[in-house]
DNA sequence: TCTTGAACCTCTAGTCGCTAGAGGAATTAT
DNA sequence: ATAATTCCTCTAGCGACTAGAGGTTCAAGA
């Protein structure tokens, strides 16, 4: 059995943030001491690094309360919510790559040397000079 | 001298924004009517204007207090907060490329067609099958 | 066995950038 | 004059934590 202290240095998930979970009903403790400590077995420990993995991966906990739940045979959903955020990250890439564009843009709008004229604030203003909208 | 919900029809950010960026003083009314009723002039419409594309920019409300808070002629610090905000977005989009690269992997682990044997349950927990760390 | 100190407990409140709703007052159009 | 619309302030909620107060329990050494 573990303490949260040793799980939580077990997985890189911190304390408070082990307690937030059981909160919103992730993970539980499989039992307390007389003095009311949390006690873990290896299954909540492997629970919660699959947790702190999908964590990582960029779910949220609804997600991966939706994970967790699932029927391990139903695998067409889990593949559903694997494709659902992979598709999901490769929005945000293509978002921030725009970004990216548009910064670097503004940036070389003041790339003349110091003494040069800068119009890099009038870039951050305007719009107009975007190649997009927003 | 524009109202409210005129400034937020030509900027696009919702009245009720504009009302939370005056709270976190970002922006103000130029005046007041007798009804109390916010009234903003052009110079306003274009501050917001400002932040409202900083904002879709990604820069955080702190960054954009900096940003205006600025002397116009310090083009040197300006250009460090965009830098600073570019390399970061670079950042962002690396691990964003981990994680499809991770998740492709994921997915692909399913990919056998219905009935094949599928460890997409497994993969997501174990971070052993990672070529990085998190 | 006792004592110390680290780790634990619950609870509340704060973070960021909004958004939603209540309940009421002002403005504008007919 | 009335009705519709917009506006006002205020409070509370979102996700995913994090920080702190104030108190209790545990484990190890003397």
């Amino acid at each position: 059995m573990y303490s949260i202290g040793e799980l939580s240095h077990a997985t890189g998930v911190k304390v408070p943030t082990i307690r937030y979970y059981e909160g919103v009903g992730l993970i539980e403790a499989d039992e307390r001491t007389e003095g009311n400590q949390r006690r873990y077995s290896r299954a909540g420990l492997e629970r919660l690094g699959f947790i702190r993995h999908a964590r990582d991966l960029g779910l949220s906990l609804d997600a991966i309360r939706a994970l967790v739940a699932l029927d391990p045979a139903n695998h067409a959903e889990t593949h559903d919510i694997a494709e659902t955020h992979l598709s999901d990250i490769r929005a945000r890439i293509a978002r921030l790559r725009r970004l990216e564009a548009e910064l670097l843009r503004i940036v070389e709008a003041c790339d003349g040397g110091p003494g040069h004229d800068c119009n890099i604030l009038e870039a951050f203003g305007d719009h107009r000079q975007c190649d997009h909208e927003h």
